[in-house]
DNA sequence: AAGAATTCCTACTTTAATGGTAGTATATCA
DNA sequence: TGATATACTACCATTAAAGTAGGAATTCTT
């Protein structure tokens, strides 16, 4: 039940894009020093976001990335889906306790309370409640080991 | 953001003694039968659950396992806790977003969320209402492919 | 046109977790 | 004493997680 670091890096990510992009692009280089993480791990996982439509990339010198939204129509569901896969406990939570390859018939309304539980968290924060924490944070100059 | 199959299994494993333990002891190659699981396996399981207290094991012929407390004692959080190990998405959402190796402070209030929302879930339910699902289930005949 | 910056694409690597299996020792009942 | 169980320890195979590496393609700048 532990988010991987797809999904955690993943938002870190699209706050960074949220709060440095605002002309335009922003290289993968400049998101991997401000966030210290490795750029060749973070393009794989901005090609997840990419793929989802989440951001648009340019190519080329100057290029970079960018979102493809305002930040406040971008949920942190929609981020974690793309980065992390289905947020459901087990597989056939999403189909509502039907299931072809196996059911666990007796458990099947656990999953489904913990996947809606989580999808009603996660489906309500967007990345501009992110984006204005990343701000506030700044501004405190709260001292934060990030990893 | 997967339960594994030691959490749902421990459930099945729980439910059964549940359903079946009313004379003190269930074998493990009982169990094992009738859940369609490896013998071996399941004693890993349930070491994890009998360390947690919520079984206990009698040793020798016509030994096996029993519950310690009735069903109704028996939370579901308790079981997954034995288990699966923590329910938190990160491990820092258990100490309410304090954190000691790393924090990304920005996002720790999603993560928090989301484990109080599945505690809420899982705290609610308990193995007595496993147990009456499974009864019910049984008696409508209902095929349900285990693996 | 050249060079620098940047994404795109493919492949590889290392480490840890998952999901088991196997064998033997120990305890208990009949 | 023998059958039946758990207890304990070790091992193994597969997959996922986390990250590295190198070069091709694209675009801006000069």
């Amino acid at each position: 039940m532990k988010i991987s670091t797809k999904g955690r890096y993943g938002l870190r990510i699209m706050t960074d894009l949220a709060v440095n992009g605002a002309d335009c692009c922003v290289s993968l280089k400049d998101i991997a020093e401000r966030e210290h993480l490795s750029e060749k791990y973070l393009e794989q996982i901005i090609n997840l976001l990419s793929k989802e439509g989440l951001v648009k990339s340019v190519r080329g010198a100057k290029g970079g990335y960018h979102l493809t939204r305002p930040p406040e129509e971008i949920t942190v569901e929609s981020i974690l889906k793309a980065t992390e896969g289905s947020l459901a406990p087990v597989a056939c939570a999403e189909d509502n306790g039907k299931c072809e390859n196996y059911c666990d018939c007796v458990t099947s309304f656990i999953w489904t309370q913990i996947y809606e539980a989580t999808l009603s968290v996660v489906s309500r924060i967007t990345l501009r409640d992110l984006a204005e924490r990343s701000i506030a944070t700044e501004k405190s100059g709260l001292e934060c080991i990030k990893k």
